[in-house]
DNA sequence: TGTGTATGCTGGTATAGACAACTATATGCC
DNA sequence: GGCATATAGTTGTCTATACCAGCATACACA
């Protein structure tokens, strides 16, 4: 059942085997699953082994345990993974649709004092501003402009942003920890409906968000408009 | 240092520990905190015992650990704890702001398809309808609409929803688990308006939030519709 | 009939130890 | 000086075991 000599480790393999069961259907939502004790010896580990996998796929809402009675599979999520940090490019994917990409412009100037502050960075100096329309099934969704720290990476190029950016930056050995949004509702002024080609003082979704590294170190803050006809935003909380 | 006899588990006083010691600035961020094997010493327990604290604060985002490195402080976060599921009331109070509200009606009725479906329910069941303009400062803030399954809690009564709901439900044994959000963009229409007192036509956040239980049942669904010019909404999120 | 109580299940907490994988620093050699 | 290598320290994974606390059921007794 697990490969004891595979790089990857039990505690990982037990976790994707149960989910493996769970879209298999061989459990169902609200039944339990194998006691702790019984997972011990169908996988031949030690129970804190168990514990750990267990606890991993709690964390993640697909179990739910209750102390004296057993652990249960939770009710099927509305979409797969609402909340999580994902790029343009992974959302229209979930959504079903094409993403596309218009590259409206890519300069590196000075930050500036409200940039520079979020940004964490002296107002002197300089980032990289790319300007971009995102597109779903070929027809305008989005407008965003992003600006990039110019001395964290001063190596990057068009290519790399219009590829995958979130890629490049974990290549540099970075690693993309949390980010903050900050969501509003706004009317389109004449700039952006020409863009997005919808009629003026239509309704938008405002979206910013800044990332940062798993150090705490902002590396992308990012201002998006969304047509309201054609965009909702998913989000999943938890109590706590 | 801890207290062995507590009902309190011990990685549970490890962890208040560490907190205070951040908040008390004896760790500053970007700096480690002692090694695992020291914690172990200091706090006379094991090293499992010292993780499962340590994993705690991580998953937290307190911390962050680096293999070979150590764990270290992450930086102190922009609003304390922007993800999480918290009502209109407590939203208000941290930003600063008097939560106030105001009562439009409190039905019970049937359900109907759409609704029935989205609370897991027959159409021909009945549901609380609740109706309120949320004020903020004494300033209308947001339009609510609430509907609750009359078969989950036959007793509710409006002073419930006015004092503290959650707190009602969790009362009744329910524990809160997780919420499915989604928000729009739209443009006030007349009822909104005056509701409201903005324009017609302005720009309105639109925010429907599913609410469930641990167990997944869904229990909750609250439609409102913000003043784009008064509100936006935090969220925070992590890679995966 | 009903009501304690014993029993055996569940997850929750905790110990002590082991080895692996990774990182930084110091050491010695060329 | 520069570069490989040893070494000590860190977190990551895992074992085997123990006892506690909550829950459900069966059973004996009043």
């Amino acid at each position: 059942m697990l490969n004891k000599q595979s790089p990857l480790p039990m505690y990982y393999q037990i976790e994707e085997d149960i989910k493996k069961r769970i879209a298999k259907q061989e459990f169902l939502p609200g039944e339990s699953i194998p006691s702790e004790r019984a997972l011990t010896e169908m996988y031949d580990v030690s129970r804190m082994t168990v514990r750990q996998a267990v606890n991993n796929l709690v964390q993640e809402g697909l179990l739910y345990r209750e102390k004296g009675k057993g652990t249960f599979i939770a009710e099927a999520k509305m979409e797969q993974s609402l909340s999580g940090l994902t790029s343009f490019t992974e959302d229209m994917k979930r959504r079903g649709l094409k993403p596309g990409n218009k590259l409206l412009s890519f300069e590196v100037k000075e930050a500036g004092s409200p940039l520079a502050k979020k940004l964490g960075m002296e107002a002197d100096e300089r980032v990289y501003e790319v300007r971009r329309v995102r597109l779903a099934d070929d027809v305008p969704m989005a407008l965003e402009t992003t600006y990039i720290p110019y001395g964290l990476m001063p190596e990057l190029t068009e290519e790399h942003i219009q590829q995958s950016f979130y890629a490049y930056v974990e290549a540099l050995g970075f690693t993309i920890g949390r980010a903050e949004q900050a969501i509003e509702a706004a009317l389109a002024d004449e700039y952006q409906a020409e863009a997005l080609e919808i009629p003026l003082h239509a309704a938008l979704l405002g979206i910013e968000r800044l990332t940062f590294t798993t150090d705490g170190r902002p590396f992308e803050l990012v201002q998006s408009a969304y047509r309201a006809d054609r965009y909702k935003f998913l989000a999943e909380i938890h109590r706590n």
